[in-house]
RNA sequence: GCGCGCGUGGCGGAAUGGCAGACGCGCCAGACUUAGGAUCUGGUCCCGAAAGGGUUGGAGGUUCAAGUCCUCUCGCGCGCACCA
């Protein structure tokens, strides 16, 4: 391939635009107020001078990349596809006339660059700008059109200062259940017995943290008050099981661990009681799921976040403890006398045989007698010694032993015995369940194997059904008890009935229980955000936490010699005394943020990313967000033709960013984590939208060639220099689109991007002159350097067929077949069949013999999107030859199609007979069906199928097929 | 096990219920060439000399008409997984 000669000299003209690009500052994106150089080719196209306001700026397009993790290794060439999507999106909308937000950053904490300081001593901040070094020059050779002045890095002080802002905010918040939002600490009112008049009103300043507590006669009353405030923070501290990771040294959150293994290397976690930060997503489960609603995501996405946000609605039901002799009795009140379980089928209660605590239920020891004590307290040690992974693994056989005590059901007074077994999860509902055995799988396993009683009470609605575990709806049986009865009501009806009983009783109430945990936000890692947040020891000796001011941010982390973790699960920011002690005799929280704080907001920093005195302003994420719509705005995009718009592409601002592209692999990390943050600055007025990502799309994994996944391992990886250097970006670009669909999972071939640059190559040719460029070929070869190479591109002359003349009818129909696909396409994001399009035009235009200019250069705008950089050499090369005044190809406005042009003087109509293809026939295209009709009958090829035949029916789809029915 | 998605040439993939296989790769033949791994032209689903017949994982169904809609089934991918 090397030593084939070049389609193009795209090895000068990919680095001069670029370069050309970058000293325009071409894709600069203007917010509302900012200074707008005339000259620029923004303000050019818009007619915009000076400072505009929002009103005056054409409609928002913000169209966003996941920021990358910059690892060591580069990118290879299944990094750029989602690049390439929103980078042809971005180029699309502008030429369409939006005013479009295109920016990049680096999601820069992370494992990998501490790891590395743990091993050789280079600072991580080191290693992670070098890599961001490697990264930004290899996305840069790509030619995307980002606005790097708003770059960002995750690990930069003066980003992460607003993260820690954020976190404040969060501490200072709680969720008021009446209005259903976050709102500022101070409107949580404590409980009477908790209010004093004297340090009523003194701390309700929350940010007030620093100064001194001084003993006071009401310091009970004070932590108590502390306690109540503290444990309804959005923020808050919590001494419970969490995973631990000691080969990495950190507890990581739930979403973390995949199989009862670290999701970053696979490492084995196992649960430890810590004290940790966490974050009450919880709060939120409802409106993450409602609001799912609201957005346009994949169906599968939503589906991710659904399953893991586990809604489910039934019945808390107490059941009345019956003890038998020899139980620990404590006193106690009435927890001590019944046992709480959550259940969805409320409507099967009658068939409550037995129940089942987690072993880890705190019920259990008090409930065993002296006879079962030994046993149970051996399964209990069994169950503790199993690893997540052993207990999903061992799913398949059931385990548990009878703790001696039983329980009243309460719809029928039966003594049903209690059991423990590791299949019922303490962490879920009430971590006690009532086993009906008829009519769930896994309480069918375990009577099965204990000899339990099993008795229907739902009766299949198909009779031929076994009605022993049967799991779905059906109509209640044997359901009457002394007092209620649901037999004979199908099962939603049961259901309602018996759970209205049950809160009649006081024995139940309605209830909807969510698998999401609050997310557990401290890490021990050094190369993370450190907590805005010092510790102190209150006269009662107790130790409680406070919030730094506002003033202190950012706080930076400590300088470090060692940056191993410790087995202790002490932070290594511990290590820095002088930085942990302060002089007030308050100690700094040593635990730093996870990784995904940073990317929770990244979206939001971009809109403003200079701003030294907000996270955002409010004018910038007013206008980028959404709030200000188009109709206020008074423009539209190409309001400069003066056309109305063709396509759903031009319709109204998006709440929101309008389209988010990454990989699925963020499904319920980042993309939870990020909603739940936007909710959260929604509901205490920073921003004014409730969601952040208005539109998403997952783009597919791209595999090596071989079909596996790409990997050092497999050796696969192609990293994206080698295409660039062998074929070009633009050639990288188009190939990366025209694999297939661009949530599709596909693999890499080279001789597929070999393709793409021939038709490029051909592009090339459909312009320039050949004798000229072999002079240009022949002039290269003495060249000095670089510089004077990319002189010589000028001896490279336009084709003489190419003219300044009006086109043919048959060129205008190619054209706009063209534009009206590839316009189609692109709103659709088809951009593999929008390139075959392109193709298909170029492969009729080679052959013309005259090769009319207006048609060229509305190609190139078409073309531009994919392959920026060749369609802006050829576009100022035609520019030069036909004395154009020169202008940037990037704001040039969108072709629009013209239907009338597409209208063929005659059609091809395909004609059937009984359903099958006998001919094709050529009718005027003004042709009505019943002249299609006679066309048809007409026709030559169709005579055999129908002579000697009745014609039972004629079907005539107008202008597209007709097809007779014989007999 | 449950949920979601997908099965079309040698390959990647196209087809608002209306001519299956666009476009590209590969392959075959030819042209130009000292040469071709550059370029250009033509061909390329299967059976058949042709007429014609068959063909979208498989089996049914709806329809004048099905790759597309429905039912069942097989295979693959992704996600969740003892969540009561």
């Amino acid at each position: 391939m090397a030593s084939s000669r070049r389609q193009y000299p795209f090895h000068l003209i990919e680095p001069k635009w670029q370069q050309i690009w970058d000293i325009q500052q071409t894709f600069r994106a203007f917010n509302p107020g900012e200074q707008i150089p005339p000259d620029h080719p923004f303000a050019q196209r818009h007619k915009l001078t000076g400072k505009p306001a929002a009103t005056q700026l054409p409609p928002k397009f913000y169209i966003l990349d996941m920021f990358p993790y910059p690892s060591g290794a580069g990118l290879h060439v299944g990094h750029p596809e989602g690049y390439t999507a929103t980078d042809i999106l971005a180029r699309y909308k502008r030429a369409l006339g939006f005013n479009v937000l295109h920016p990049m950053g680096w999601d820069a904490f992370g494992l990998p660059a501490e790891q590395y300081a743990v091993k050789t001593g280079q600072h991580p901040r080191q290693t992670t700008e070098q890599n961001i070094a490697t990264f930004k020059r290899q996305i840069q050779s790509l030619g995307f059109s980002y606005d790097w002045s708003r770059e960002l890095a995750t690990t930069d002080p003066d980003y992460f200062k607003w993260t820690q802002w954020i976190f404040l905010k969060l501490y200072n918040s709680w969720f008021n259940p009446e209005t259903n939002k976050a709102e500022p600490i101070e409107t949580l009112k404590c409980p009477a017995e908790l209010e004093s008049q004297s340090v009523g009103r003194a701390s309700s300043r929350a940010d007030s943290g620093g100064g001194s507590s001084a003993a006071s006669p009401h310091q009970n009353l004070k932590s108590a008050r502390r306690g109540f405030v503290d444990s309804r923070r959005l923020a808050y501290v919590s001494e419970q099981p969490v995973w631990w990771c000691e080969q990495l040294g950190t507890v990581l959150a739930n979403e973390e661990v995949v199989d009862g293994k670290s999701e970053v290397g696979g490492f084995p976690v196992e649960r430890r009681p810590m004290r940790q930060w966490m974050l009450r997503i919880t709060a939120y489960a409802e409106k993450l799921l409602a609001d799912l609603d609201t957005i346009d995501w994949s169906e599968s996405l939503k589906e991710m976040q659904r399953n893991w946000i586990g809604r489910s609605e039934g019945a808390e039901v107490d059941f009345q403890l019956l003890l038998a002799s020899g139980g620990r009795f404590q006193p106690g009140g009435p927890d001590y006398e019944r046992i709480r379980v959550f259940t969805t089928r409320p409507d099967t209660l009658f068939g409550a045989t037995y129940m089942v605590l987690a072993p880890e239920h705190k019920l259990v020891d008090y409930i065993t007698p002296l006879k079962q004590r030994k046993a149970v307290e051996d399964y209990k040690a069994f169950a503790a010694s199993k690893s997540d992974l052993e207990r999903t693994e061992l799913a398949k056989e059931k385990t548990g032993v009878f703790t001696g005590a039983c329980a009243i059901n309460p719809v029928n007074g039966e003594k049903i015995p209690i059991w423990i077994a590791d299949y019922v999860l303490a962490s879920y509902g009430t971590g006690a369940i009532m086993a009906v055995p008829a009519h769930d799988t896994r309480d069918f396993e375990f009577a099965t194997k204990f000899n339990l009683p099993i008795v229907q009470v739902v009766e299949p609605p198909d009779p031929k059904t076994d009605w022993r575990g049967f799991v779905d709806d059906g109509t209640s049986v044997n359901s009457t008890g002394p007092e209620i009865s649901i037999t004979g009501l199908p099962t939603a009806e049961a259901k309602k009935k018996i759970t209205a009983w049950l809160e009649s009783k006081g024995l139940g109430k309605k209830t909807v229980n969510y698998k999401l945990r609050d997310w557990l936000f401290s890490r021990q890692r050094y190369w993370g955000e450190p907590f805005p947040i010092v510790w102190k020891k209150g006269p009662d000796g107790q130790s409680y936490h406070e919030a730094l001011p506002e003033s202190a941010l950012p706080v930076l982390p400590p300088e470090l010699t060692d940056y191993k973790p410790t087995a202790t699960g002490e932070p290594p920011l511990a290590r820095a005394r002088d930085w942990v002690n302060l002089p007030d005799g308050s100690a700094r929280e040593t635990n730093t943020m996870p990784q995904w704080a940073g990317s929770c907001w990244y979206y939001l920093r971009y809109l403003d990313a200079k701003n030294s005195n907000a996270f955002v302003s409010k004018e910038a994420e007013a206008y980028w967000m959404g709030a200000i719509s188009p109709q206020s705005t008074g423009r539209s995009p190409q309001s400069d033709s003066g056309l109305k718009t063709q396509d759903s592409g031009l319709k109204s601002t998006t709440p929101g960013v309008d389209l988010y592209v990454g990989g699925t692999e963020h499904a319920v990390l980042h993309l939870l984590y990020a909603r739940f943050w936007h909710k959260v600055l929604y509901d205490l007025g920073y921003v004014s939208t409730p969601e952040p990502f208005f539109k998403l799309v997952n783009q597919g994994m791209v595999l090596g060639e071989d079909n596996q996944k790409m990997s050092k391992s497999r050796g696969n990886v192609i990293p994206v220099d080698v295409p660039v250097q062998e074929v070009g970006t633009d050639a990288l670009r188009l190939f990366e689109m025209f694999m297939g669909p661009l949530e599709m999972v596909k693999p890499w071939s080279t001789k597929g991007v070999e393709g793409v640059y021939r038709f490029l190559g051909r592009v090339w040719r459909l312009f320039v002159d050949e004798k000229s460029e072999t002079e240009f070929e022949q002039a290269e070869t003495t060249a000095k350097n670089a510089q004077e190479r990319k002189e010589l591109l000028k001896l490279i002359r336009m084709d003489s067929v190419v003219k300044d003349v009006a086109a043919t009818p048959a060129q205008l129909k190619t054209l706009h077949a063209c534009i009206k696909k590839v316009t189609e396409d692109l709103d659709g994001l088809r951009f593999n069949t929008a390139i075959s399009a392109m193709m298909v035009f170029v492969n009729d235009a080679i052959t013309w013999e005259t090769k009319p200019v207006s048609v060229l250069r509305e190609f190139l705008i078409l073309l531009a999107p994919f392959a920026p950089h060749l369609a802006e050499e050829l576009w100022s090369k035609i520019a030069s030859a036909f004395s154009l005044q020169p202008s940037a190809l990037a704001y040039a406005p969108w072709p629009r199609f013209d239907p009338a042009l597409l209208v063929e003087s005659e059609m091809e109509i395909p004609v059937q007979v009984n359903g099958k293809l006998r001919d094709v026939i050529k009718v005027p295209a003004n042709a009505d069906n019943a002249a299609l009709e006679a066309a048809a009958k007409a026709s030559e090829k169709v005579q055999p199928f129908i002579a000697g035949k009745t014609i039972r029916k004629i079907i005539v789809v107008p202008k597209k097929l007709v097809n007779l029915i014989v007999s």
